[in-house]
DNA sequence: TGAAATAATTTTAGGATTAAAATATCCAGT
DNA sequence: ACTGGATATTTTAATCCTAAAATTATTTCA
């Protein structure tokens, strides 16, 4: 094993150390505060992002980088809550669309400005330039490209 | 929201982007090649590192990260495989023991081998300086304490 | 000594996720 | 209009993970 693997091995380790316990820390309080997953908590942000429209099924896995069949499951008990409402399109009887309830956006509000306020705590410790220099560096990365999704418009 | 809670979410989705890709990236290699799932590897990896005295499952279970229960059910399917033994301490009868057997280690040489080159892969866009500056800064994070597992010796 | 407290592990129930099979709808060409 | 194929979503079965309850074994101390 050359030093540079070495290198590698640790810092695949301490990002996935990060990203494992400061991820895990945001779920705690979501679940603790509002009841609500991360994962619930992505679906809500993505609605929130997309407005009035909603968002197609396939659309909202795509953002989310998940499995359709994850996005099936996972918006289903919001909407039992009331938080999501499930269309079916008039124009493709196929497409599903998803959007916030009032009651979805009244929480989420609520939620983003905790999470945001959580998210920076936990990167208190750097600075600007700091956080840039993080963020080019992650840039650097050889991320692979997830399936062929690439194709798709 | 100021300009560097904005900063601080960018960083954060870019570090869980990151990780989340890398990670999904070694999963599907070590499956296809090896039938492995990370989690399993990293079973494999904290006993091989314990060496023939093997781990109490609540060593194992601390090394991992995880919960003793996860470590049950992980090792359950590598116990099947016969790639890790489980043995009952006779010291204390409600200590469990697990140690990797000799087919575990053989296949965890070949796995250990590729799975280096895998993570080599995915930082070769990063000089050592890079690295070692990524490292520093993934330092930097405020990263929960884990419970209060901290009193444990 | 033997009951209660403590400790280590497993079991159970449930959430999050995936891949693959199933379902439902739409579209194209005849 | 009908059939075949493509597309969008849901369902199903499995893995991974957690928290909490249950189990089993040890220790303590009256």
């Amino acid at each position: 094993m050359t030093q540079s693997e070495r290198n590698a091995l640790r810092a695949w380790l301490d990002l996935l150390t990060a990203s494992n316990a400061i991820k895990k820390s945001i779920d705690t309080a979501l679940r603790t505060q509002f009841g609500v997953s991360i994962s619930r908590f992505d679906v809500l942000s993505a609605l929130d992002r997309a407005g009035p429209e909603g968002l197609r099924a396939g659309d909202l896995s795509q953002r989310l980088m998940v499995t359709e069949g994850n996005t099936t499951q996972v918006t289903a008990p919001l909407i039992r809550d009331g938080l999501v409402k499930r269309i079916s399109s008039r124009e493709d009887g196929r497409v599903a669309i998803f959007r916030l309830t009032r009651k979805g956006e009244k929480l989420f509000e609520k939620m983003a400005d905790e999470h945001r306020s959580w998210v920076s705590d936990a990167f208190t410790g750097l600075s600007q330039n700091e956080l840039a220099m993080l963020r080019r560096l992650l840039g650097k990365l050889k991320l692979p490209l997830d399936k062929e999704k690439r194709n798709a418009a």
